[in-house]
DNA sequence: TGCTTGTATTTTGTATACAAGGTTTTGCTT
DNA sequence: AAGCAAAACCTTGTATACAAAATACAAGCA
């Protein structure tokens, strides 16, 4: 598969950034597997640029987290650990919460109408099974709140906490017996917003953290004794 | 002022990362101020080494939210808004909440110890009233906490947005009026670890942020006062 | 056979050259 | 004198060349 990314590009990005999106997607879809090495002359050859935008890129996605950098001796695809994904979970779930108690204070009614929305598309996703647009609709969700609490910095953790979790994204929506749960939880989360109740909003944002992390950590057990 | 970076450099890490260092210890102190552009070739003379590894670290530096970058324009040092220090206070507020819920679960005996001398350490560095001192000796003690929570995503989120108030940070260590209230809590917290304490913990670190606030949003409305 | 050392190769780190986009200045026109 | 256009210049973006470190491999020695 050669695909020179002059044609596919988003023409006006810097290359660096073209380049960036390319290898984040395919580290986030799995195409470039954790411990895969990333030798800067391959990239640039396979991607049609020079080493230059590809370095670049490659010490955004370090930064991310997505790469793991050792000096002298390249980049590769950064392993994702029980440890690590804990390490992100738990912080995740702290911030998320942190979210639910912003939002009730500082929503607007155009963004409460847009959750209601966001919820009810949620819903309908599922009832499709289509579990991209089930992932697609989470994320806006989420979003939505998260831009509710009028938190610049937040947010941007938040997505780069995400991102971690979107390696493993599949896992949690392909258990459809989560699926009534899932919608169950978003309801209490937009009712509570609604509501202005912190507590509640707060909590069933951690427990709607804990669910999910339980798939997730279930799956990277499979796979660690897949490789024993 | 010439400092070619070859002599007083640390002589083994990449150039890269000896540049970024650089200009991330200039931009805390405010010798670079905010505003100022980052012309690569000045920084590049000046530091006698070629662009690469200024474009490096200025690249670092803005994922990092020091620096601001304009595609086709350049990099300036990041400037510092009431806003953007309130959403880095409120959520930093948050995880030093969860830092000293962790600790409270995962500190060792030996942490704990370490936490006591660096209590100590604090109270004598204040009695000293070398700024200097009580700075490093502030850093320290909050980094044991945070290491004690195991917890590496958050350890490296903490220093980033602690990064961001380093830039301030004379500002709440001047005012001694609060030096014995920052004695005060520093030693909650520590009881409230030794204690196993959540609630306290937790309670003593949200309060210790708030009153830094106060002394850093009041600096930095006296500033932009100034250039009104 | 197993270990060490030296050499060839690969790969990153840094410098530099060149291209292209932005900005400022200058000169012309009205 | 004011406004616009063009050209000169800066500055970043990208490619390439060269240097230095790390690795792999092979040959010699115990």
């Amino acid at each position: 598969m050669k695909d020179n990314l002059l044609e596919n590009m988003n023409a006006f990005l810097p290359l660096r950034d073209v380049v960036f999106n390319t290898l984040r997607q395919a580290i986030l879809t799995g195409e470039l597997k954790p411990g895969e090495r990333l030798l800067e002359i391959h990239l640039a050859d396979r991607l049609g640029v020079s080493r230059t935008p590809i370095r670049e890129a490659i010490h955004k996605l370090e930064l991310e987290g997505l790469v793991t950098l050792v000096p002298r001796r390249g980049a590769e695809v950064a392993q994702i650990t029980e440890k690590s994904m804990n390490d992100v979970l738990e912080v995740r779930r702290t911030l998320d919460a942190l979210c639910a108690e912003l939002a009730c204070d500082r929503i607007t009614e155009e963004e409460l109408n847009d959750l209601k929305h966001a919820c009810d598309n949620f819903e309908a996703a599922v009832k499709t099974g289509d579990f991209k647009k089930i992932a697609q609709s989470d994320v806006a969700l989420h979003d939505i709140i998260v831009r509710a609490t009028g938190n610049a910095r937040l947010l941007q953790l938040i997505n780069n906490l995400s991102e971690q979790m979107y390696r493993y994204r599949y896992e949690y929506i392909k258990d459809t017996s989560q699926h009534e749960t899932l919608v169950e939880e978003h309801r209490i989360i937009y009712q509570s917003i609604v509501n202005k109740d912190k507590e509640t909003a707060s909590a069933a944002a951690m427990t709607h953290i804990d669910n999910q992390k339980r798939s997730i950590i279930r799956k990277i057990r499979q796979e660690s004794k897949k490789t024993d």
